[in-house]
DNA sequence: TTTGGCACTCGACGTCTCCGAGTGCTACTA
DNA sequence: TAGTAGCACTCGGAGACGTCGAGTGCCAAA
């Protein structure tokens, strides 16, 4: 177990690993923070916290980096004492207002402004979870054997798709199709109607049954399949920072980033037991990302989990990210809301 | 003017450069391009060359480096002897015909497959033409003061807006209002319509003329104002690249590609005489590409413009870059147009 | 006009040295 | 016994220096 004192130490350098970017010496340490002790107790204790795994040495005569353990223990601290009020910061901007009803160009947005605001990579997404509410869903025809499927869902999200029938189909029939499914599906969840409306459909329109098939199977790819949409924004921001010299290790990132099923793994990799949560260096999963550290941010409303997070160095400004993505989140779980119910 | 010889010189240090990526020296043409000659013909030739501004020494005594003027005598020699049999190149992966309903996520897999094969960053986009014809365009109510503006338009292209009606309106009036707008305007161009659709809408329905004024607004937004999307892809490919060692310029360049609005001044600021148009270095109008190269190709079916392109550096492989342009293009446009006639 | 020869230039690269920050250890002190 | 001061040691970084070699420009000869 750490002492008091150790932790004061551990928790310094890692203050001023982040700050300067430079590794920190006892010397540094002694005259900044514990203005108390001399160099060479200091160096007693640095020494001591090797052994322990808590501090690394790049050479024998330079002084100490942070490990992932020493991270950790940071982020830690900074989650305990931050239940104090947060001001509630951040007038969204107006841009951001005006595509309310566009929820894609909205999110690309919110990521580049994250990342615009932390000097690292945004991430804000989207997931339609399973209880997601219904509005409307409708058939447009486009031909005798096409036609674009259309669901509203509660909140304003709005998803289409082109769908080929197996046989062909009248406009007429794609309306009676339509204004029955809305009739059963409208104001509830996907999830809990979809059985019953399968038989129902089958039961009053069996000459059409085929294309009703094909219909709900559409549906359900939109509504559950590609049910996360998730974007990465403003990647440049890290291209100058020192902790990225590797060019390899950041063209891999960024080609992950390029990937949206990866991106998406990302996110659903990581614990998401609370609302927040930061994944540090090594503890990540993904190669590509082990020399860098995650905050998400997840809140949840009107059957959607909106997620935020940003991707930055190890030695990025946790408190900074983690005050702005609890502070912009429930502004835009709440916005989104109020909106148009 | 050129001599034959001087002309086959530069062609000569030309190619090497792009292939080696190193200045070349007068040797390696005399032993690798103009065997005939010695390597102190060459220098001589070379010399010339430097003052008339073809070529450029890095340092006294370095090789020569083409200039922009240089790669555009290479340029047009690739373009001239071009008009060859194009083999048909490159069926298209299955991927991107799963994605021929959604015109979006499809411009972004060719942006990132464009980019792939030819270690640029690819360039795909879309511009929806004047005389493009309205398929159908429909209003779905949401609340009594909203709604989804639809429009689908012929090839398949779907735009959606939500809009907010100045007064209530209730969903009889909106379909009213939509089998009107539908009646006049379908299969015709929205252009060619938009003047008398508002007069003959302001006609028969005066009681909702304020709200037909603003539905008639939003359709022109969306048909003209956001007309273009387009999506820049793969940009990693090129971090490794020696070409681009500075970061800061290699930033400003992510940023921009990251603008859509950027983007979309690029290729309008590109010549699009002919279907084909390579931008060299300086000569393009955005200082954050003035060490990169374009090439533009772009085509039309269906009322809509169909652009792709590939930004790399002032080295790329011009040839194999328009081989590829060329040969992918007809086949995206004709495809698109069979799909759903 | 072309070519071979030759002196010259200049960056790349390796070696060497010096400097200083930082360490570990030991002996001293409160 | 914990804290401190002192000291020898280590090691990377920066600068000085020399060498190497590719490439040039120019001149004189073919």
């Amino acid at each position: 177990m750490l002492t008091e004192r150790q932790l004061e130490v551990v928790l310094s350098v890692v203050y001023d690993y982040i700050t300067t970017g430079e590794p920190v010496g006892s010397r540094t340490v002694s005259r900044r923070y514990l203005t108390g002790k001399s160099a060479a107790t200091i160096r007693n204790e640095m020494s001591e916290l090797s052994e322990m795994g808590y501090l690394n040495q790049p050479h024998t005569s330079a002084g100490r980096v942070p490990t992932a353990k020493a991270y950790r223990l940071y982020v830690d601290s900074i989650l305990q004492r931050r239940r104090e009020p947060l001001q509630a910061l951040d007038p969204l901007p107006k841009e951001l207002k005006s595509r309310r009803d566009d929820a894609e160009a909205a999110l690309s947005m919110i990521s580049q402004l994250l990342a615009r605001l932390t000097h690292s990579i945004g991430l804000a997404g989207v997931e339609v979870m399973e209880e997601v509410l219904v509005q409307r869903i409708d058939f447009l025809p486009v031909d005798s054997r096409h036609a674009l499927v259309l669901t509203v869902l509660k909140g304003g999200l709005v998803h289409h798709r082109m769908i080929e029938f197996p046989l062909e189909i009248r406009p007429a029939d794609l309306e009676e199709l339509s204004s029955r499914i809305n009739l059963l599906a409208s104001g509830r969840a996907w999830n809990e109607v979809r059985q019953s409306l399968s038989e129902y459909l089958a039961g009053t329109l069996d000459h059409l049954s085929r294309s009703c098939f094909s219909a709900l199977e559409a549906i359900d790819e939109l509504l559950s399949g590609r049910s996360m949409r998730i974007f990465a924004g403003g990647a440049h921001h890290i291209l100058g920072l020192p902790d990225f010299q590797d060019i390899g290790k950041l063209q891999a990132l960024m080609a992950l980033l390029e990937e949206e099923s990866s991106l998406e793994k990302l996110v659903r990799s990581v614990p998401q037991s609370e609302g927040l949560s930061v994944v540090i260096g090594e503890e990540n999963p993904l190669e590509e990302l082990q020399n860098c550290s995650i905050v998400l941010s997840s809140g949840q409303s009107a059957g959607r989990r909106l997620v935020l997070g940003l991707i930055g160095p190890q030695r990025m400004d946790y408190e900074g990210a983690i005050v702005l993505l609890e502070g912009l989140l429930p502004h835009l779980t709440a916005g989104d809301d109020g909106d148009r119910q």
